[in-house]
DNA sequence: AAGTCATATCGTATTTTCCCAATATGAGTG
DNA sequence: CACTCATATTGGGAAAATACGATATGACTT
């Protein structure tokens, strides 16, 4: 039987029981954002983590669209379209704007851009 | 029976047919970003959309650490830091060192805390 | 008010991701 | 070379995300 699997509370206390000088669990317990950012950071790229929503936002750089015409864009069924834009809404990565029977939606932050922008200029190992 | 669900090839056809002078399809297909891009973004976006990877990346912003000492920051299981880390790695995000035993991870590219810094500041909608 | 159109939501089958015990690998050590 | 230690991989069940037809909603039109 190894050790493999034991939990994080077992590696600490082999590290607690081995540090001779200052603690180092306590540096690394330093590194720790707070959950409240990480939970946004995660909806944030959960929302940027798929195909069509990419391409909508993508599409949304020259300005707004409506849903119809990100349907054509997207080339998906309108129920599917209409579910990955309430995702990017409810993320904070669009807004909407109502007229009539139309909702027109449009990038909420210029962020979104230099999101965009930044992963895809990331190198990626090619395999 | 309504048009609710017809397809994007279907929308098209419809906006071909109403439009007057020039063809507003066409300037829908220039909104069209590279497959090859879109792939790397949602590797990337991927690969940031998960708790313990965002964590792991934010241990990281203070120089290397090895992969036990992540095990610990993360609070989880071996295989499942091991698993994680090798998303990352895969997507582009880390690089590693080998020296003995021991695997060094470290931040591949500094657009990596450009991507999480920004996607912090992101409004998420309060609901 | 009946009909049509644009969009949103629901229900559910399918696909993908995640978790983690078990096991494998590979370097150091006695 | 047997053993330990750090890490990687695998297998398979649980959980989450996705796709999309059916249906609901709400605005305009006649």
């Amino acid at each position: 039987m190894t050790s493999s699997n034991e939990t994080a509370a077992d590696v600490r206390r082999t590290l607690e029981r081995l540090s001779d000088d200052c603690d180092p669990v306590a540096e690394l317990e330093e590194r720790r954002p707070a959950d409240e950012t990480v939970a946004t950071q995660e909806t944030v790229f959960g929302a940027l983590a798929n195909d069509h929503r990419i391409r909508a936002l993508e599409a949304l750089r020259d300005g707004e669209l409506c849903a119809c015409e990100l349907q054509v864009v997207l080339d998906a069924p309108q129920s599917t379209v209409a579910t990955h834009l309430r995702t990017l809404r409810e993320a904070g990565l669009v807004k909407t704007r109502k007229k009539g029977k139309w909702t027109y939606y449009r990038i909420a932050d210029t962020a979104v851009f230099e999101l965009l922008d930044v992963a895809a200029a990331v190198e990626t190992p090619t395999e």
